[in-house]
RNA sequence: GGAGGGGUGGCCGAGCGGACGAAGGCGGCGGUCUUGAAAACCGCUGUGCCGUUAUGCGGCACCGGGGGUUCGAAUCCCUCCCCCUCCGCCA
Protein backbone atom coordinates (compact mmCIF):
# COMPACT_ATOMS: atom_id res chain seq x y z
CA UNK A 1 0.00 0.00 0.00
CA UNK A 2 1.13 3.64 -0.73
CA UNK A 3 1.30 6.85 1.49
CA UNK A 4 -1.92 8.04 1.24
CA UNK A 5 0.12 11.56 0.45
CA UNK A 6 1.06 10.39 -2.33
CA UNK A 7 -2.26 10.50 -3.88
CA UNK A 8 -2.77 13.87 -2.83
CA UNK A 9 0.65 15.62 -2.69
CA UNK A 10 2.25 13.56 -5.82
CA UNK A 11 0.04 12.33 -7.94
CA UNK A 12 1.98 12.76 -11.10
CA UNK A 13 4.59 10.69 -9.22
CA UNK A 14 2.05 7.45 -9.20
CA UNK A 15 0.96 8.14 -12.76
CA UNK A 16 3.94 7.78 -14.54
CA UNK A 17 4.59 4.65 -11.87
CA UNK A 18 1.22 2.87 -13.62
CA UNK A 19 2.53 4.17 -16.87
CA UNK A 20 5.82 2.35 -16.41
CA UNK A 21 4.08 -0.62 -15.36
CA UNK A 22 1.24 -0.68 -18.46
CA UNK A 23 -1.28 -0.98 -15.35
CA UNK A 24 -4.92 -0.31 -16.15
CA UNK A 25 -6.11 1.91 -12.82
CA UNK A 26 -8.71 5.01 -12.32
CA UNK A 27 -5.99 7.17 -10.41
CA UNK A 28 -8.34 10.26 -11.02
CA UNK A 29 -11.07 7.80 -9.26
CA UNK A 30 -8.93 7.75 -6.06
CA UNK A 31 -7.83 11.27 -6.48
CA UNK A 32 -11.78 12.51 -6.32
CA UNK A 33 -12.41 10.15 -3.36
CA UNK A 34 -9.74 11.19 -1.63
CA UNK A 35 -11.05 14.83 -1.97
CA UNK A 36 -14.60 13.92 -0.81
CA UNK A 37 -13.21 11.56 1.40
CA UNK A 38 -11.50 14.78 3.61
CA UNK A 39 -14.94 17.02 3.12
CA UNK A 40 -16.74 14.92 4.61
CA UNK A 41 -14.46 14.09 7.46
CA UNK A 42 -14.42 17.73 8.64
CA UNK A 43 -18.19 17.55 7.86
CA UNK A 44 -18.38 14.56 10.81
CA UNK A 45 -15.45 15.85 13.29
CA UNK A 46 -17.09 19.30 13.44
CA UNK A 47 -20.59 17.76 14.30
CA UNK A 48 -18.49 15.48 16.89
CA UNK A 49 -16.96 18.34 18.13
CA UNK A 50 -20.43 20.22 18.67
CA UNK A 51 -22.03 17.16 19.86
CA UNK A 52 -19.04 16.66 22.56
CA UNK A 53 -18.90 19.94 23.70
CA UNK A 54 -23.13 19.52 24.86
CA UNK A 55 -22.35 16.51 26.31
CA UNK A 56 -19.85 18.24 28.62
CA UNK A 57 -22.10 21.21 29.33
CA UNK A 58 -25.20 18.17 30.43
CA UNK A 59 -22.51 16.61 33.13
CA UNK A 60 -22.00 20.33 34.57
CA UNK A 61 -25.56 21.33 34.47
CA UNK A 62 -26.05 17.97 35.92
CA UNK A 63 -23.72 18.35 38.96
CA UNK A 64 -24.94 22.04 40.10
CA UNK A 65 -28.37 20.42 39.73
CA UNK A 66 -30.12 22.59 36.78
CA UNK A 67 -32.18 21.00 33.76
CA UNK A 68 -30.51 19.23 31.22
CA UNK A 69 -33.44 18.06 29.22
CA UNK A 70 -33.11 20.98 26.79
CA UNK A 71 -29.55 20.37 26.04
CA UNK A 72 -30.13 16.16 25.67
CA UNK A 73 -32.60 17.26 23.10
CA UNK A 74 -29.96 19.31 20.95
CA UNK A 75 -27.39 16.64 21.08
CA UNK A 76 -30.04 14.29 19.71
CA UNK A 77 -30.82 16.61 16.69
CA UNK A 78 -27.15 17.11 16.26
CA UNK A 79 -27.01 13.34 16.55
CA UNK A 80 -29.63 12.63 13.10
CA UNK A 81 -27.80 15.02 11.16
CA UNK A 82 -24.29 13.21 11.78
CA UNK A 83 -25.29 9.79 10.99
CA UNK A 84 -26.18 10.88 7.35
CA UNK A 85 -22.66 12.46 6.99
CA UNK A 86 -21.06 9.20 8.70
CA UNK A 87 -22.80 6.89 6.75
CA UNK A 88 -21.29 9.04 3.37
CA UNK A 89 -18.47 9.33 5.19
CA UNK A 90 -18.07 5.16 5.79
CA UNK A 91 -19.38 4.48 2.05
CA UNK A 92 -17.01 6.32 0.38
CA UNK A 93 -13.77 5.67 2.83
CA UNK A 94 -14.74 1.96 2.18
CA UNK A 95 -14.37 2.76 -1.70
CA UNK A 96 -11.34 4.65 -1.19
CA UNK A 97 -9.69 1.46 0.69
CA UNK A 98 -10.11 -1.07 -1.35
CA UNK A 99 -8.98 1.27 -4.44
CA UNK A 100 -5.74 1.75 -2.48
CA UNK A 101 -5.59 -1.81 -2.04
CA UNK A 102 -5.33 -2.44 -5.98
CA UNK A 103 -2.65 -0.05 -6.07
CA UNK A 104 0.39 -1.24 -7.00
CA UNK A 105 3.87 0.02 -6.36
CA UNK A 106 6.01 2.06 -7.60
CA UNK A 107 9.31 0.96 -9.52
CA UNK A 108 12.71 2.56 -8.36
CA UNK A 109 14.01 5.12 -11.41
CA UNK A 110 16.62 2.31 -11.65
CA UNK A 111 14.01 -0.42 -12.79
CA UNK A 112 14.52 -0.80 -16.97
CA UNK A 113 11.32 0.13 -18.52
CA UNK A 114 9.32 -2.63 -20.81
CA UNK A 115 6.17 -4.69 -21.06
CA UNK A 116 7.01 -8.05 -21.11
CA UNK A 117 10.02 -10.69 -20.36
CA UNK A 118 11.82 -9.67 -23.07
CA UNK A 119 12.71 -6.17 -21.98
CA UNK A 120 14.34 -7.72 -18.91
CA UNK A 121 18.06 -7.02 -18.76
CA UNK A 122 20.73 -9.91 -18.22
CA UNK A 123 22.63 -8.65 -15.85
CA UNK A 124 25.32 -11.59 -15.87
CA UNK A 125 26.03 -15.19 -16.55
CA UNK A 126 27.96 -17.31 -14.65
CA UNK A 127 29.53 -20.42 -15.10
CA UNK A 128 30.02 -22.50 -18.16
CA UNK A 129 26.95 -24.09 -20.32
CA UNK A 130 27.90 -28.08 -20.29
CA UNK A 131 28.78 -29.05 -23.17
CA UNK A 132 26.96 -32.40 -24.17
CA UNK A 133 28.18 -35.48 -26.17
CA UNK A 134 24.60 -36.73 -25.86
CA UNK A 135 21.07 -35.88 -26.46
CA UNK A 136 20.07 -34.27 -22.60
CA UNK A 137 16.85 -35.75 -21.31
CA UNK A 138 14.44 -33.67 -19.43
CA UNK A 139 14.60 -33.61 -15.12
CA UNK A 140 11.25 -35.49 -15.11
CA UNK A 141 12.76 -38.80 -17.51
CA UNK A 142 15.69 -38.81 -15.67
CA UNK A 143 13.84 -38.28 -12.42
CA UNK A 144 11.01 -41.02 -13.22
CA UNK A 145 14.00 -43.73 -15.06
CA UNK A 146 15.38 -43.66 -12.00
CA UNK A 147 13.07 -43.82 -9.29
CA UNK A 148 13.38 -40.88 -7.59
CA UNK A 149 10.20 -38.63 -8.71
CA UNK A 150 6.80 -40.10 -8.99
CA UNK A 151 4.37 -38.08 -10.48
CA UNK A 152 1.05 -40.77 -11.34
CA UNK A 153 1.75 -41.74 -7.93
CA UNK A 154 1.31 -38.21 -6.72
CA UNK A 155 -1.81 -37.59 -9.04
CA UNK A 156 -3.53 -40.45 -7.70
CA UNK A 157 -2.94 -39.19 -4.02
CA UNK A 158 -3.72 -35.37 -4.81
CA UNK A 159 -4.05 -34.81 -8.15
CA UNK A 160 -2.25 -33.51 -11.74
CA UNK A 161 -0.03 -30.92 -10.76
CA UNK A 162 2.23 -32.91 -7.69
CA UNK A 163 4.89 -34.70 -7.52
CA UNK A 164 6.09 -37.10 -4.85
CA UNK A 165 10.07 -37.72 -4.37
CA UNK A 166 11.08 -41.28 -3.69
CA UNK A 167 14.32 -42.88 -2.16
CA UNK A 168 17.50 -40.39 -3.50
CA UNK A 169 14.62 -38.34 -4.76
CA UNK A 170 13.63 -37.32 -0.93
CA UNK A 171 17.16 -37.40 0.52
CA UNK A 172 18.53 -34.39 -2.19
CA UNK A 173 15.30 -32.16 -1.47
CA UNK A 174 16.19 -32.98 1.85
CA UNK A 175 19.93 -32.23 1.51
CA UNK A 176 19.41 -29.26 -0.76
CA UNK A 177 17.20 -27.83 2.25
CA UNK A 178 19.71 -28.45 4.93
CA UNK A 179 22.69 -27.56 2.55
CA UNK A 180 20.37 -23.79 2.16
CA UNK A 181 19.87 -23.43 5.34
CA UNK A 182 22.90 -24.39 6.96
CA UNK A 183 24.65 -21.80 4.34
CA UNK A 184 22.56 -18.92 5.57
CA UNK A 185 22.24 -19.39 8.75
CA UNK A 186 25.87 -20.00 9.40
CA UNK A 187 27.73 -18.17 6.96
CA UNK A 188 25.23 -15.26 6.03
CA UNK A 189 23.59 -14.55 9.47
CA UNK A 190 20.18 -15.21 9.04
CA UNK A 191 17.67 -16.66 11.71
CA UNK A 192 16.65 -19.35 10.48
CA UNK A 193 12.38 -19.86 11.60
CA UNK A 194 10.26 -22.52 11.12
CA UNK A 195 6.86 -20.51 10.75
CA UNK A 196 3.36 -21.83 10.21
CA UNK A 197 2.35 -23.02 6.64
CA UNK A 198 -1.02 -21.57 6.99
CA UNK A 199 -2.02 -17.75 7.26
CA UNK A 200 -5.01 -15.68 8.10
CA UNK A 201 -6.61 -13.33 6.09
CA UNK A 202 -4.79 -10.53 8.06
CA UNK A 203 -1.52 -11.83 6.93
CA UNK A 204 -1.94 -12.16 3.21
CA UNK A 205 -3.38 -8.67 3.00
CA UNK A 206 0.08 -7.61 4.56
CA UNK A 207 2.30 -8.95 1.50
CA UNK A 208 -0.65 -8.05 -0.84
CA UNK A 209 -1.21 -11.52 -1.58
CA UNK A 210 -5.10 -9.90 -1.32
CA UNK A 211 -7.28 -8.81 -2.28
CA UNK A 212 -5.76 -9.10 -5.56
CA UNK A 213 -4.58 -12.59 -5.87
CA UNK A 214 -6.86 -14.82 -4.24
CA UNK A 215 -7.30 -16.96 -7.05
CA UNK A 216 -3.77 -18.14 -6.76
CA UNK A 217 -4.64 -19.63 -3.26
CA UNK A 218 -5.50 -22.21 -1.60
CA UNK A 219 -8.02 -21.94 1.21
CA UNK A 220 -9.34 -23.56 3.64
CA UNK A 221 -12.91 -24.12 4.83
CA UNK A 222 -12.41 -22.43 7.91
CA UNK A 223 -11.07 -19.43 6.35
CA UNK A 224 -6.68 -19.76 6.58
CA UNK A 225 -5.01 -19.80 3.48
CA UNK A 226 -2.08 -22.10 2.59
CA UNK A 227 1.16 -19.76 2.21
CA UNK A 228 1.90 -19.54 -1.69
CA UNK A 229 5.72 -18.30 0.23
CA UNK A 230 7.61 -18.11 3.61
CA UNK A 231 7.70 -14.31 2.43
CA UNK A 232 3.99 -13.87 4.37
CA UNK A 233 4.68 -15.83 7.86
CA UNK A 234 8.07 -14.30 7.77
CA UNK A 235 6.85 -10.72 6.55
CA UNK A 236 4.10 -10.83 9.16
CA UNK A 237 6.25 -11.76 12.38
CA UNK A 238 6.79 -8.43 13.25
CA UNK A 239 2.59 -7.18 12.63
CA UNK A 240 1.79 -4.24 14.64
CA UNK A 241 4.78 -4.31 16.23
CA UNK A 242 7.62 -1.29 17.36
CA UNK A 243 11.20 -2.59 16.24
CA UNK A 244 14.03 -1.24 18.22
CA UNK A 245 15.77 0.62 15.23
CA UNK A 246 19.26 -0.65 17.17
CA UNK A 247 18.31 -4.19 16.17
CA UNK A 248 17.87 -3.49 12.18
CA UNK A 249 18.56 -4.65 9.49
CA UNK A 250 16.70 -8.05 11.05
CA UNK A 251 17.33 -11.08 9.01
CA UNK A 252 15.46 -14.39 8.57
CA UNK A 253 15.88 -17.41 6.72
CA UNK A 254 12.69 -20.18 6.62
CA UNK A 255 12.02 -23.29 4.92
CA UNK A 256 8.44 -23.94 4.08
CA UNK A 257 6.56 -26.05 1.64
CA UNK A 258 4.63 -23.71 -0.88
CA UNK A 259 1.12 -23.91 -2.31
CA UNK A 260 0.17 -22.32 -5.24
CA UNK A 261 -3.17 -22.74 -7.06
CA UNK A 262 -1.70 -21.78 -10.57
CA UNK A 263 -5.04 -20.96 -11.80
CA UNK A 264 -4.29 -19.22 -15.38
CA UNK A 265 -1.47 -21.09 -15.64
CA UNK A 266 -2.99 -24.30 -17.47
CA UNK A 267 -1.18 -25.85 -20.42
CA UNK A 268 2.27 -23.77 -19.41
CA UNK A 269 4.89 -25.66 -18.42
CA UNK A 270 3.20 -28.54 -16.70
CA UNK A 271 5.76 -31.43 -17.02
CA UNK A 272 8.18 -32.18 -14.53
CA UNK A 273 8.64 -29.70 -11.04
CA UNK A 274 8.78 -26.75 -12.68
CA UNK A 275 5.11 -25.68 -12.16
CA UNK A 276 3.31 -27.34 -9.43
CA UNK A 277 0.44 -26.84 -6.41
CA UNK A 278 3.25 -27.89 -4.29
CA UNK A 279 6.85 -26.90 -3.70
CA UNK A 280 9.51 -26.42 -1.28
CA UNK A 281 11.92 -23.34 -0.79
CA UNK A 282 14.44 -21.36 1.62
CA UNK A 283 13.55 -17.72 1.96
CA UNK A 284 15.30 -14.65 2.83
CA UNK A 285 13.76 -12.01 4.49
CA UNK A 286 14.76 -8.81 5.62
CA UNK A 287 13.46 -6.24 7.82
CA UNK A 288 15.81 -2.45 6.97
CA UNK A 289 15.86 0.62 7.65
CA UNK A 290 14.51 3.22 4.96
CA UNK A 291 17.79 3.95 2.77
CA UNK A 292 18.86 0.06 3.63
CA UNK A 293 17.16 -1.11 1.16
CA UNK A 294 19.14 -1.21 -2.43
CA UNK A 295 22.41 -2.29 -0.39
CA UNK A 296 20.76 -5.03 1.80
CA UNK A 297 18.87 -6.47 -1.64
CA UNK A 298 22.28 -6.61 -3.49
CA UNK A 299 23.31 -8.25 -0.42
CA UNK A 300 20.51 -11.03 -0.23
CA UNK A 301 20.96 -11.85 -3.72
CA UNK A 302 24.71 -12.37 -3.51
CA UNK A 303 23.93 -14.97 -0.65
CA UNK A 304 21.47 -16.41 -3.08
CA UNK A 305 23.76 -16.62 -5.82
CA UNK A 306 26.12 -18.29 -3.19
CA UNK A 307 23.63 -21.50 -3.23
CA UNK A 308 23.48 -21.76 -7.04
CA UNK A 309 27.45 -21.20 -7.37
CA UNK A 310 28.13 -24.13 -4.69
CA UNK A 311 26.28 -26.43 -6.63
CA UNK A 312 27.96 -25.30 -9.96
CA UNK A 313 25.14 -24.82 -12.15
CA UNK A 314 25.23 -22.02 -14.95
CA UNK A 315 22.86 -18.75 -14.31
CA UNK A 316 22.24 -15.55 -14.73
CA UNK A 317 21.11 -12.65 -13.13
CA UNK A 318 18.29 -10.66 -14.92
CA UNK A 319 17.05 -7.42 -13.85
CA UNK A 320 12.99 -7.47 -14.26
CA UNK A 321 11.60 -4.85 -15.99
CA UNK A 322 8.73 -2.77 -15.34
CA UNK A 323 5.94 -4.24 -17.38
CA UNK A 324 7.09 -7.87 -15.86
CA UNK A 325 7.20 -6.82 -12.01
CA UNK A 326 5.41 -8.29 -9.28
CA UNK A 327 2.71 -5.60 -8.29
CA UNK A 328 3.97 -5.37 -5.08
CA UNK A 329 8.03 -4.78 -5.09
CA UNK A 330 9.97 -1.55 -5.69
CA UNK A 331 12.27 -3.98 -7.74
CA UNK A 332 13.18 -7.12 -8.34
CA UNK A 333 16.00 -9.15 -9.58
CA UNK A 334 15.75 -12.77 -10.72
CA UNK A 335 18.36 -15.97 -10.90
CA UNK A 336 17.44 -18.50 -13.77
CA UNK A 337 19.31 -21.68 -13.96
CA UNK A 338 19.91 -23.28 -17.08
CA UNK A 339 18.12 -26.29 -18.43
CA UNK A 340 20.24 -27.65 -20.99
CA UNK A 341 17.36 -30.33 -22.22
CA UNK A 342 14.45 -27.59 -22.16
CA UNK A 343 17.23 -25.28 -23.67
CA UNK A 344 15.64 -22.45 -21.43
CA UNK A 345 16.74 -20.39 -18.44
CA UNK A 346 13.97 -20.40 -15.43
CA UNK A 347 14.23 -18.85 -12.47
CA UNK A 348 15.40 -20.57 -9.02
CA UNK A 349 15.29 -17.40 -6.73
CA UNK A 350 13.59 -14.14 -7.41
CA UNK A 351 14.65 -11.15 -5.02
CA UNK A 352 12.90 -7.84 -4.91
CA UNK A 353 12.38 -5.22 -2.37
CA UNK A 354 9.29 -3.37 -1.06
CA UNK A 355 10.24 -0.35 0.11
CA UNK A 356 7.17 0.60 3.27
CA UNK A 357 5.00 -1.37 0.74
CA UNK A 358 4.32 -4.25 2.72
CA UNK A 359 5.20 -3.01 6.40
CA UNK A 360 2.54 -0.25 6.33
CA UNK A 361 0.01 -3.18 5.66
CA UNK A 362 1.55 -4.92 8.33
CA UNK A 363 2.32 -2.20 10.87
CA UNK A 364 5.43 -2.85 11.52
CA UNK A 365 7.05 0.26 12.32
CA UNK A 366 10.64 1.63 14.60
CA UNK A 367 11.73 4.57 16.06
CA UNK A 368 14.53 5.97 14.14
CA UNK A 369 15.59 8.07 16.92
CA UNK A 370 14.78 8.72 21.35
CA UNK A 371 11.97 11.47 20.54
CA UNK A 372 11.76 10.78 16.96
CA UNK A 373 8.09 10.00 15.11
CA UNK A 374 7.67 6.32 14.29
CA UNK A 375 8.19 5.39 10.44
CA UNK A 376 7.32 1.89 8.70
CA UNK A 377 10.47 -0.14 8.42
CA UNK A 378 11.45 -1.65 4.79
CA UNK A 379 11.13 -4.98 3.52
CA UNK A 380 12.80 -7.00 1.35
CA UNK A 381 12.59 -11.10 0.08
CA UNK A 382 13.85 -13.72 -1.99
CA UNK A 383 14.17 -17.60 -2.61
CA UNK A 384 17.23 -18.90 -1.49
CA UNK A 385 16.69 -20.73 -3.10
CA UNK A 386 13.36 -22.85 -4.78
CA UNK A 387 14.36 -26.63 -3.89
CA UNK A 388 11.80 -28.29 -6.54
CA UNK A 389 13.60 -26.06 -9.12
CA UNK A 390 16.67 -26.48 -8.24
CA UNK A 391 16.68 -30.28 -7.89
CA UNK A 392 15.14 -30.45 -11.88
CA UNK A 393 18.37 -28.46 -12.35
CA UNK A 394 20.75 -30.30 -11.06
CA UNK A 395 18.84 -33.83 -12.50
CA UNK A 396 19.02 -32.29 -16.17
CA UNK A 397 22.74 -30.63 -15.83
CA UNK A 398 24.81 -33.70 -14.19
CA UNK A 399 22.70 -36.17 -15.79
CA UNK A 400 24.92 -38.93 -17.16
CA UNK A 401 24.96 -40.77 -21.12
CA UNK A 402 23.88 -43.60 -18.95
CA UNK A 403 21.07 -42.15 -17.08
CA UNK A 404 22.67 -41.74 -13.68
CA UNK A 405 23.11 -38.45 -12.06
CA UNK A 406 25.85 -37.17 -9.77
CA UNK A 407 25.34 -35.83 -7.23
CA UNK A 408 26.89 -32.26 -6.74
CA UNK A 409 30.10 -32.30 -4.24
CA UNK A 410 28.81 -30.00 -1.56
CA UNK A 411 25.57 -31.66 -1.08
CA UNK A 412 27.43 -35.53 -0.77
CA UNK A 413 27.93 -34.70 3.71
CA UNK A 414 24.25 -34.73 3.50
CA UNK A 415 23.53 -37.52 1.50
CA UNK A 416 25.65 -40.26 3.79
CA UNK A 417 28.22 -39.63 1.41
CA UNK A 418 26.28 -40.29 -2.14
CA UNK A 419 27.81 -39.82 -4.93
CA UNK A 420 25.54 -40.56 -7.70
CA UNK A 421 22.22 -41.60 -8.15
CA UNK A 422 21.99 -44.89 -9.87
CA UNK A 423 19.04 -46.79 -11.32
CA UNK A 424 16.88 -49.30 -9.26
CA UNK A 425 18.02 -52.85 -9.27
CA UNK A 426 15.95 -54.68 -12.19
C1' G B 1 -14.96 -29.86 22.47
C1' G B 2 -16.73 -28.43 28.05
C1' A B 3 -16.14 -24.98 32.51
C1' G B 4 -14.00 -20.65 34.52
C1' G B 5 -10.66 -16.17 34.37
C1' G B 6 -8.57 -12.37 31.37
C1' G B 7 -7.15 -8.74 27.06
C1' U B 8 -5.92 -0.98 29.21
C1' G B 9 -0.15 3.43 26.61
C1' G B 10 7.12 1.14 24.92
C1' C B 11 6.46 -2.43 29.43
C1' C B 12 3.85 -3.57 34.28
C1' G B 13 -0.71 -2.17 36.31
C1' A B 14 -5.27 0.76 38.45
C1' G B 15 -9.96 2.39 36.80
C1' C B 16 -15.80 -0.57 35.89
C1' G B 17 -21.45 5.47 33.07
C1' G B 18 -19.72 12.28 33.10
C1' A B 19 -13.54 16.55 35.58
C1' C B 20 -10.42 9.74 31.86
C1' G B 21 -6.22 9.82 26.69
C1' A B 22 -6.74 7.33 31.16
C1' A B 23 -3.82 6.95 38.50
C1' G B 24 0.76 4.72 40.06
C1' G B 25 5.28 2.34 38.77
C1' C B 26 9.18 0.98 35.24
C1' G B 27 11.60 2.66 30.94
C1' G B 28 12.93 7.11 27.81
C1' C B 29 14.13 12.53 27.31
C1' G B 30 15.57 17.28 29.66
C1' G B 31 17.23 19.72 34.11
C1' U B 32 19.25 20.48 39.45
C1' C B 33 23.23 18.48 42.36
C1' U B 34 28.45 16.27 41.20
C1' U B 35 35.42 16.77 39.01
C1' G B 36 32.62 12.78 36.39
C1' A B 37 29.14 8.95 37.15
C1' A B 38 25.49 6.78 40.31
C1' A B 39 21.70 8.01 43.80
C1' A B 40 18.17 11.68 45.03
C1' C B 41 14.94 15.56 43.47
C1' C B 42 12.07 18.54 39.58
C1' G B 43 9.80 18.72 34.74
C1' C B 44 8.42 16.42 30.13
C1' U B 45 7.12 11.84 27.73
C1' G B 46 1.12 7.34 23.44
C1' U B 47 -0.59 6.63 18.20
C1' G B 48 -3.20 7.90 13.84
C1' C B 49 -5.95 11.44 11.18
C1' C B 50 -8.01 16.40 9.89
C1' G B 51 -7.86 21.73 9.96
C1' U B 52 -4.99 26.01 10.48
C1' U B 53 -0.26 26.60 9.24
C1' A B 54 3.98 26.23 10.96
C1' U B 55 9.81 25.33 15.49
C1' G B 56 2.71 26.55 17.67
C1' C B 57 -2.67 26.28 18.07
C1' G B 58 -7.46 23.76 17.53
C1' G B 59 -10.43 19.39 16.52
C1' C B 60 -11.64 14.01 15.79
C1' A B 61 -10.67 8.96 16.75
C1' C B 62 -8.30 5.00 19.44
C1' C B 63 -8.48 1.11 26.46
C1' G B 64 -8.36 -6.82 21.64
C1' G B 65 -11.97 -6.34 16.65
C1' G B 66 -17.01 -5.20 15.20
C1' G B 67 -21.97 -3.75 16.57
C1' G B 68 -25.63 -1.82 20.23
C1' U B 69 -27.79 1.08 24.63
C1' U B 70 -27.10 6.44 26.20
C1' C B 71 -27.04 13.46 25.63
C1' G B 72 -22.38 10.87 27.16
C1' A B 73 -18.95 4.22 27.18
C1' A B 74 -12.30 1.89 28.99
C1' U B 75 -16.65 1.25 32.21
C1' C B 76 -23.33 -1.60 30.54
C1' C B 77 -25.27 -5.25 26.54
C1' C B 78 -24.42 -8.48 22.04
C1' U B 79 -20.92 -10.82 18.89
C1' C B 80 -16.23 -12.37 17.07
C1' C B 81 -10.91 -13.01 17.93
C1' C B 82 -6.88 -13.95 21.14
C1' C B 83 -4.42 -15.39 25.92
C1' C B 84 -4.40 -18.12 30.74
C1' U B 85 -6.23 -22.22 34.23
C1' C B 86 -8.84 -26.89 34.84
C1' C B 87 -11.31 -31.18 32.31
C1' G B 88 -11.79 -34.13 27.70
C1' C B 89 -9.40 -35.66 23.10
C1' C B 90 -4.86 -36.19 20.52
C1' A B 91 0.56 -36.48 16.86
Amino acid sequence: MLDRRLIREEPEKVRQALEKRGYDFDLDALIELEARRRELLVAVENRRAEKNSISEQIAQTMREGGDAEPLRKRSSQIGVELQAHEQELEEVQSRFDQMMLDLPNIPLDEVPVGTSEEDNVVMYQVGELRQFDFTPRPHWEIGQDLGILDFEGATRMAGARFVTDVGAGATLERALFNFMLDTHTRKHGYTEVFPPFLGNKRSLYGTANLPKFEEDLFKTTDGYYLIPTAEVPLTNMHQDEILDGDDLPLYYTAYTACFRREAGAAGKETRGLIRVHQFHKVELMKFVKPGQGSDELEKLVKNAETIIQALELPYRRTHLCTGDMGFQPQQTFDLEAYFPAMDRWLELSSCSQYGDFQARRCNTRYRPAPGAKLEFVHTMNGSGLACGRTMAAILENYQQENGTVVIPEVLRPYMGGMAEILPPMP
